[in-house]
DNA sequence: GTCTATACAGTGATAGAC
DNA sequence: GTCTATCACTGTATAGAC
């Protein structure tokens, strides 16, 4: 980051925040460590640790601080009075898409999971925090469709399942495949965006022929 | 794994592919140390480092360890000659999630994507040596029913970002949540399996509406 | 708040005897 | 093939001066 002008306080928190971001995406989380980090923030492990008790509540105040954003985008999606439920669930799978695959929150989701088998309380907080309030907005759009009529009626966790799933995977892909250079060929943002979000609409406005 | 009959040569070294596949899948890529395995092994660092040049290596070899099982049944899937497109995909998919769920390859998945991103080689060799073959074996069996005339024509990439995404974020899930008592009624493989196949297949049956 | 200096455990990896 | 012993290094984290 570098201290290029006069930032005290909480700002050099997050600053410190933005660039271990960066260097936890770039390198990982056992691949970057708290000498990496103060360097790369042109301060001293020593007053890193000032700022933080440990690279663990590091890491967690790096996911936490890409929540808010996230949520608040949804949440004003879900909370549009005009448009109808279609639109308001198209609009809100691509904002899936765009935080999974663009924000840092999403970015880190492979980290993420790393680091949530070593440390069970960031998994717990990732999810009630995270995962359970981005569900119960996204839930929320559903729901109101279903009582339109516009929407079948559908199990709340295998919806997600279908929601979900694909939109992780490609965050996975393209972070475990970033070395590859036809990655955009061989995991296309837009268009695999773009069909299944088609194919979930198609799904839930099917008629039943089962 | 601890020598308890006489076991000399390639059998050592599958022994010790299989106890250090234990520890990378307890404790993770960088968690795992050589000192670690080489103990669990009974044997000392330096005699595992005779079996294996280095850590990386180890990974890789246990990670190949795996593919064969894997797509050697799904290869007796899509050879069967008796049922129909729609029950060899059901079958290829059920086995899918068999492999991905259950199996050491499977879930090692998170960890793969942690140690892709460390050594492109290995993302490059994982790529093309398992998830290719395993979706040309997978596209041989739809291909088959688009030209029997039970699917619909379908683009390769699209569907298969649809079938593999759930079950990968399945086994991401119930590895990042491994902690969680009530891991099973967050991530019910089987109801979640049961849906996600119906869903795959109601799709390419269906009469286009659009 | 930041620094210098350091403690100290653990890492991947190797040399050379048996 | 396995051992003991050791390498050079990095990891997280802390003490205490300024």
């Amino acid at each position: 980051m570098q201290v290029t002008e006069e930032n005290s306080g909480a700002d050099r928190r997050v600053g410190i925040i933005e660039t271990s971001t960066e260097l936890f995406l770039k390198n990982g989380y056992s691949g970057t460590s708290m000498s990496k980090i103060a360097a790369a923030c042109g301060i001293t492990k020593a007053s890193l640790y000032h700022h933080f008790a440990g690279k663990e509540e590091l890491f967690v105040a790096c996911v936490t601080h890409g929540y808010s954003a996230a949520l608040v985008a949804l949440e004003e999606i879900a909370s549009r009075s005009g448009p109808t439920a279609e639109d308001k669930l198209r609009a809100a799978l691509s904002a899936l898409y765009e935080t999974i695959i663009s924000s840092p929150v999403g970015r880190m989701s492979p980290l993420i999971a790393e680091v949530s088998r070593m440390f069970p309380t960031v998994a717990r907080s990732f999810h009630t925090e995270y995962i359970e309030p981005q569900q119960a907005l996204l839930w929320r759009i559903i729901d109101q469709g279903v009582e339109n009529g516009t929407f079948l009626k559908v199990d709340e966790r295998q919806i997600f399942h279908l929601i979900f799933g694909p939109i992780v995977m490609l965050s996975l892909s393209r972070e475990m495949f970033a070395s590859f250079d036809d990655l955009d060929t061989h995991f296309p943002v837009l268009q695999l965006r773009d069909g299944h979000i088609d194919a979930i609409l198609g799904m839930m406005k099917a008629k039943s022929d089962a």
